[in-house]
RNA sequence: CGGGACGUGGCGCAGCCAGGUAGCGCACCUGCUUUGGGAGCAGGGGGUCGCCGGUUCAAAUCCGGCCGUCCCGACCA
C-alpha cells in the first residue's frame, strides 16, 4: 500500500486471507500412529504437527482455533473480575521446595540444571509462584482477589497420547483465588463453577460438572469439568434421576446388603489345587460367591507394602486408596515382591493372620463373617473368614469403584457409568500454599491470618481437542462458529471463471468490511479438491462462485447440515453476516 | 514401569523371511488436455532405508546394542 518496494510475493494484507497464499497442510491419510478422530483430523486438516512424543507444533490454522478458545476462556475470567498475568515458566528450585512439591511431586516435573548447577524446574503448575506474588498483599481490604494466566506448562507424563489430548507441554488458564476466610474461597469456587460452564457452553462443550479426586493439589474439594467423549481417559458415574455427578474416583453408591447367613462360621483351610482367580474360587468345593469373598490387592504404597480389601466382586480404585491413605507413589507389588513377604503368588493371597503388614479394607467389608479368601499358600484358601475376628484390618476406607446400574446415593436410581475428557478442574485449595509462601494479611482486628486460596484450570489445546472429537462427521472437522479458524470460506468453482472470480472478490471485500473472517479460496485447484479441503478443515459456512453465478446468484452451504441454498450475489454477505451473528458469543 | 507393534522421500505403504544398483500411491515441479465432488497423459525432482556396531566380496534385508513412535495395561489377587 506504501510507496516502499515490497516484493508482490510478499504483500502480506491482502494475501492473508486467500488460500493460494497459506500454509494449510491438509492430507489425505492420516498418519498410521493416530488413533483419536481428534488427531487424525487436526493433523489431516494441517492444524497440528507433532514433533516428539506429546510435543505438538501448531500451525497457523491450529494457532487461530486455539487463539479463539483462549480468548472465549479469557472472557469467562475477566467476567468475574479476574485479573490477567503471565508468570515464568521455568522456576527455581527453592519455591518448590518451600511447598514440598520438589519432593512430593516425583518424576512428573521436568528439571534441569542451569550453568551454575543450580536446580530450575520448568511449571507444571503456579501455585507456589502467585502465592509467592500474593505475599504483598497486606490487608484484609486488598482481598479479595483473582489472578489468572494463560501460560504454557509442563509435566512429564507417563503415557503422552491422542494427539493434543495428553501432552506435555500445553497451554492451560490457571487461575487463583485469594480470600480472607473459607466463606469467601467458597464464593470464589462457586463464580469458578459458573463461569466454567458458561466458557464450555461457548466452546459448544456439554461439559458436566462432577466431584473429583483433588489429587497432587491436595486441598478440601474439587470438581471437574468432563466432556463426554469414547477418546476421554476418565470415567465419570452419573445419576439420570438427580444432579449427582462424580468421577469413579469419588464416586460411591448405594450397595444392597449381604446376607453372610446367622451364625460366623470358624476359619477353615482347605485346598484348592489350580485355583487362581476369584471366578474359580466361586466354583470349587468349599469356595463362595464373589460378594462373599475377600479380595487381596497386595499394593505398595511410598516404598511399603500395603494389603487392600474389597468385596470379590468389586474392584479397587487406586485413586481411592492413594487419597484414603494420603499416599503419593502408589503401584501394584510385584509377583516376587508378594511371593516373598506373603509366601504365595497372586490368586492365592489373603489377609488372614497377617500381622507386619498395613491392612486397609473397603466399608463393604465391615462386620461380614464366612467369607473366603487367599490362604498365603498356593494352592490353597480360606473359608469360615469372618473379617473383625480374623483380619487385622488398620483402617476403613471407601476403596471400591462404582459400576453402572448401582443405585445412587440420593435417590436410588440406577447410575450411569460415561467416559469423558477433563477439560476444566477447579480446587479448593485452602491455605497449604498460602501458609508455606507466608501469604498473610492484618484482618480488621489487625491480627494476621493466612490467605486461603483456589485454584482454577482449563486446559486450551485439550479442550480445542475436545471440541473437535465432539464435532466432526465423516468429512472432517465441524467447528463450531466460536472457534472456527475461519467463519466462512469463499470457494470460487473455477478460476477460469472470470464472472465467478469477480462474484467472489466482490464478497471477499464486502465480507472482510462487515469484519467477518472469510477466506477465499483461489487456489487454481478443481472443484472437488477445494469442496473436500473446506469440509475437512471444518469452515461453518461456504460461499461457492460457480455456475449459479450466471444466474447472478451464488450458494451458501452450511457445513454441519451441508444445507445449500442459493442466494443473489449482492445479498449473499448480509445473509452470512446475518449467519455469523447469531452464532457469536 | 510391564506387554505388544512399528521406524523405508512430506503422508500412506511394498521390498526384509530366501543379502546383489530402493519401489508404488498421494503430494510436489514442467507441458498438454480437463475443469462442480480429491482429473488424465507424458516428462521430472526429492530418500545417509531411525542411529551405532558386527557378519559378508556385498546389508533396507542377517546379528547385537541403542534411540524413537504408537497402542494396551497399570486391577479381577
Amino acid at each position: 500500500m506504501a510507496g516502499t518496494a515490497i516484493s508482490p510475493g510478499y504483500r502480506y494484507g491482502d494475501g492473508a486471507m486467500r488460500w493460494s497464499k497459506l500454509f494449510i497442510p491438509t492430507l489425505r491419510d492420516a498418519p498410521a500412529d493416530a488413533e483419536a478422530a481428534s488427531h487424525k483430523l487436526l493433523v489431516r486438516g494441517g492444524f497440528i504437527r507433532q514433533l516428539h512424543a506429546g510435543h505438538y507444533s501448531l500451525l497457523p490454522l491450529g494457532l487461530r482455533v486455539h487463539d479463539k478458545v483462549e480468548n472465549i476462556v479469557r472472557q469467562g475470567m475477566e467476567e468475574i473480575g479476574a485479573q490477567e498475568f503471565l508468570l515464568p515458566a521455568m522456576h527455581p528450585a527453592s519455591i518448590w521446595q518451600r511447598s514440598g512439591r520438589w519432593d512430593s511431586v516425583g518424576p512428573e516435573m521436568f528439571r534441569l540444571q542451569d550453568r551454575k548447577e543450580a536446580d530450575l524446574a520448568l511449571g507444571m503448575t503456579h501455585e507456589e509462584v502467585f502465592s509467592e506474588i500474593a505475599r504483598e498483599i497486606a490487608s484484609y481490604r486488598s482481598l479479595p482477589q483473582i489472578w489468572y494466566q494463560i501460560q504454557w506448562k509442563f509435566r512429564d507424563e507417563p503415557r503422552p497420547k491422542s494427539g493434543l489430548l495428553r501432552v506435555r507441554e500445553f497451554a492451560m488458564k490457571d487461575s487463583y483465588s485469594f480470600d480472607l476466610d473459607d466463606a469467601g474461597l467458597d464464593h470464589a469456587f462457586e463464580i469458578h463453577r459458573e463461569a466454567y460452564i458458561r466458557t464450555f457452553q461457548r466452546l459448544s462443550l456439554d461439559a458436566i460438572a462432577v466431584q473429583a479426586s483433588s489429587g497432587m493439589m491436595g486441598g478440601t474439594g474439587s470438581v471437574e469439568f468432563m466432556v463426554p467423549s469414547p477418546a476421554g481417559e476418565d470415567d465419570i458415574a452419573r445419576c439420570a434421576g438427580c444432579d449427582y455427578a462424580a468421577n469413579v474416583e469419588r464416586a460411591t453408591s448405594t450397595l444392597a446388603p449381604v446376607d453372610d447367613g446367622d451364625a460366623s462360621a470358624d476359619l477353615a483351610r482347605f485346598p484348592t489345587p489350580g485355583v487362581r482367580t476369584i471366578a474359580a474360587l466361586e466354583t470349587v468345593e468349599g469356595g463362595a460367591p464373589a460378594h462373599r469373598q475377600i479380595k487381596t490387592m497386595v499394593m505398595v504404597l511410598d516404598g511399603a507394602m500395603t494389603l487392600a480389601l474389597v468385596r470379590g466382586d468389586h474392584q479397587l480404585n487406586f485413586q481411592k486408596l492413594a487419597d484414603g491413605t494420603r499416599a503419593t507413589e502408589i503401584r501394584p507389588a510385584e509377583a516376587a515382591e508378594t511371593l516373598e513377604r506373603l509366601g504365595a503368588h497372586p490368586g492365592s493371597l489373603g489377609a488372614v493372620g497377617v500381622e507386619d503388614l498395613r491392612i486397609v479394607a473397603d466399608h463393604s467389608l465391615r462386620g461380614r463373617h464366612s467369607l473366603a479368601t487367599g490362604a498365603n499358600e498356593d494352592d490353597w484358601h480360606y473359608s469360615g473368614v469372618d473379617v473383625d475376628r480374623d483380619i487385622a484390618v488398620d483402617e476403613w476406607l471407601d476403596l471400591r469403584e462404582v459400576s453402572a446400574g448401582e443405585p445412587c446415593v440420593n435417590c436410588d436410581r440406577p447410575l450411569e457409568v460415561v467416559r469423558c475428557i477433563e477439560t476444566g478442574h477447579i480446587f479448593k485449595l485452602g491455605r497449604r500454599y498460602s501458609e508455606a509462601m507466608g501469604a498473610t494479611v492484618l484482618d480488621a482486628d489487625g491480627v494476621e491470618r493466612t490467605i486461603t486460596m483456589g485454584s482454577y484450570g482449563i486446559g486450551i489445546g485439550r479442550a480445542m481437542a475436545a471440541v473437535a472429537e465432539v464435532h466432526h462427521d465423516d468429512r472432517g472437522l465441524v467447528w463450531p462458529a466460536a472457534v472456527a479458524p475461519y467463519e466462512a470460506v469463499i470457494t470460487v468453482a473455477s478460476m477460469r471463471d472470470a464472472a465467478a472470480v469477480a462474484a467472489a472478490e466482490r464478497l471477499y471485500g464486502e465480507l472482510r468490511g462487515q469484519g467477518a473472517e472469510v477466506l477465499l479460496d483461489d487456489r487454481d485447484a478443481r472443484a472437488g479438491v477445494k469442496f473436500a479441503d473446506a469440509e475437512l478443515v471444518g469452515i461453518p459456512w461456504r460461499i461457492t462462485a460457480g455456475r449459479a453465478v450466471a444466474d447472478g446468484e451464488v450458494e451458501l452451504t452450511e457445513r454441519a447440515t451441508g444445507d445449500t441454498k442459493r442466494v443473489r450475489i449482492e445479498d449473499a454477505a448480509a445473509r452470512v453476516a446475518a449467519a455469523l451473528a447469531s452464532a457469536r458469543p
